[in-house]
RNA sequence: GGGCCGUUAGCUCAGCUGGUAGAGCAGUUGACUCUUAAUCAAUUGGUCGUAGGUUCGAUCCCUACACGGCCCA
């Protein structure tokens, strides 16, 4: 016993030894059950307390005990397993009156091996009558109040298999989430796409701009990066052939906590050759209406307090018309010229850096004036080069890439774009970024010299995009915290 | 990083102007053979997040810190 055991668990850690005492198993492995709650109320539920008593039908069912109300020779409790719950109805005649002695002296919170015949009760509940109990496993910690069950937010994320067991609520999240990523593979699959999964250790991070977390290989005596992104490994792929690809795995970013940013996170990316940014938009707009239609049967849901209508088609909007719709006072002639813009941020509280060219200034104020105004689902596009160092130049406007963003609930979800696949270009524009770095930007990416080398072999023309499943699973589950869609959040050690 | 809020029994929460802490559930004991948050009777359980300070006296006021939540950057 240890001496942070409070009273309840050091009563509980005296019935098991007592039940070590008997010499039997503690902790048997040899109960074998033959139904699920959720079965059993599906399949019988429905049946007449004649057909019922008629058919006689015997049951095996194994689960937590989650509700006991005793009454004298006879007893309620509720059995809950990966299914539900199903109601089990133990009489001292039935038992014998040791066992059910023994059942008196069991906890809430232990696991138990029921055998018996179905019947209904006279409130008319689809229940067992118990001809044969056993206890499987003595749980020795107390569980939350059987009513209001766990609400303390630190305590779900801290201790996920309490809130799993108290509340349906969050085990259908993660069913949810589940389903949803299922959905995702199943479509990409059928479109002929090939699941890969490439390099989370990487001697050069790349792919995003974000700070990586830095580890060390011994016995190659050098540092490597946990990734930020797959992207410039796929794309290698596509180089080797591999013509549409995806994976959907973590990427790791040494940033900040909070609602939206988990330093793991996971991601959908995929690359598809042949297609260009406006395909990817129409890929993205399937996607979700497939997704939500897999994961909620519907097209129509509320999220967060909005309500979403997937049925309308999404808006596409440029960055600089977004820009202007949100600021009426910006002149869309001078969007490109930098003392206007810096005077533009000032003016709006936003803060510049002086190495901010008219790109990077323009998408400051649209992050601060504009995105949060995106609830429905909208594509933005037409990003700068200057914050697209992976994107395709567009052909018309050399300022423009052919890039996209997802935004749905004020939220970004995705982004896309026609890949830059012109090895020289791809090469000025590291050096520009390792000019950044080498300026003290943390977050500008470094010189990949064997990328250069993958897209000098000649790259297909081809368009790649990346999800946040994690934001897509909040939105679909109307999760207001990144934390409840993941089942182990980031936290400060207790 | 900044602001605001929170931390009291295993859980959910009260606790007034500073006078050494309460309820419900859970637990324990007893009654009860159809309950539905079962009911009835009795009863155990607290380093009031941590460390300082003010005070005759601090869960309460002040300071710092820890952890969490929300908002902002």
């Amino acid at each position: 016993m240890t001496e942070d055991d409070n009273k309840l668990v050091a009563e509980r850690r005296a019935k098991l030894a007592a039940l070590r005492a008997t010499g039997g198993p503690a902790f048997p492995n040899d109960f074998r059950r033959d139904a699920l709650a959720n079965e059993l109320l599906l399949g019988y539920g429905a049946l007449s307390d004649a057909a019922l008593e008629a058919s006689a039908v015997r049951v095996k069912v194994a689960g937590r005990m989650m509700l006991r109300r005793i009454m004298g020779k006879a007893s309620f409790a509720k059995l809950q397993d990966s299914s539900g719950q199903i109601q089990i109805f133990v009489q001292r005649e039935a038992l014998g009156e040791q066992p059910y002695d023994d059942f008196k002296g069991w906890d809430v919170g232990d696991i138990l091996g029921a055998e018996g015949v179905l019947f209904r009760t006279k409130t008319g509940e689809l229940s067992v009558r118990v001809e044969g109990l056993r206890l499987l496993v003595k749980s020795l910690q107390p569980l939350p109040d059987k009513w209001h069950g766990l609400a303390d937010t630190e305590a779900r994320y801290r201790q996920r298999y309490v809130d799993l067991i108290m509340n349906e609520d969050s085990r259908a999240v993660f069913q949810k989430r589940t389903a949803l990523v299922r959905f995702l593979r199943d479509m990409l699959d059928a479109r002929g796409f090939l699941e890969v999964e490439t390099p989370m250790m990487q001697p050069i991070p790349g792919g995003a701009v974000a700070r990586p977390f830095v580890t060390h290989h011994n016995a190659l005596g050098i540092d490597m990066y946990l990734r930020i992104a797959p992207e410039l490994y796929l794309k290698r792929l596509v180089v080797g052939g591999l013509e549409r690809v995806y994976e959907i795995n973590r990427n790791f970013r040494n940033e900040g906590l909070s609602t939206r940013h988990n330093p793991e996170f996971t991601m959908l990316e995929l690359y598809q050759a042949y297609a260009d940014y406006r395909d990817l938009m129409d890929l993205v707009e399937q996607m979700l209406r497939g997704a939500a239609e897999a994961v909620l049967g519907t097209l129509q849901f509320d999220s967060q307090g909005q309500h979403h209508d997937l049925r309308d088609a999404f808006e596409r909007v440029t960055v600089e018309d977004l820009i202007l719709r949100c600021n009426p006072g910006l002149e869309r002639a001078r969007l490109r010229d930098v003392p206007y813009l810096r005077a533009a941020c000032e003016a709006r509280g936003i803060p510049w850096k002086p190495g901010d060219g008219a790109g990077k200034l323009q998408i400051e104020i649209f992050e601060k004036t504009g995105e949060h105004t995106l609830v429905q689902p909208t594509f933005v596009y037409a990003y700068p080069a200057e914050v697209s160092p992976l994107s395709r130049a567009n052909d018309l406007d050399p300022f423009l890439t052919d890039r996209f963003e997802f935004f749905v609930g004020g939220r970004e979800l995705a982004n896309g774009f026609s890949e830059l696949n012109d090895a020289e270009d791809q090469a000025a524009r590291f050096r520009a970024q390792v000019e950044r770095k080498d300026a003290g930007d943390e977050e500008a990416m470094f010189y990949d010299a064997d990328y250069i080398r993958a897209l000098e072999y000649g790259m297909p023309p081809t368009a790649g995009l990346g999800i946040g499943i994690d934001r897509l699973a909040m939105l679909l589950t109307g999760s207001p915290s990144i934390r409840d869609v993941l089942l182990f959040p980031q936290m400060r050690p207790e």
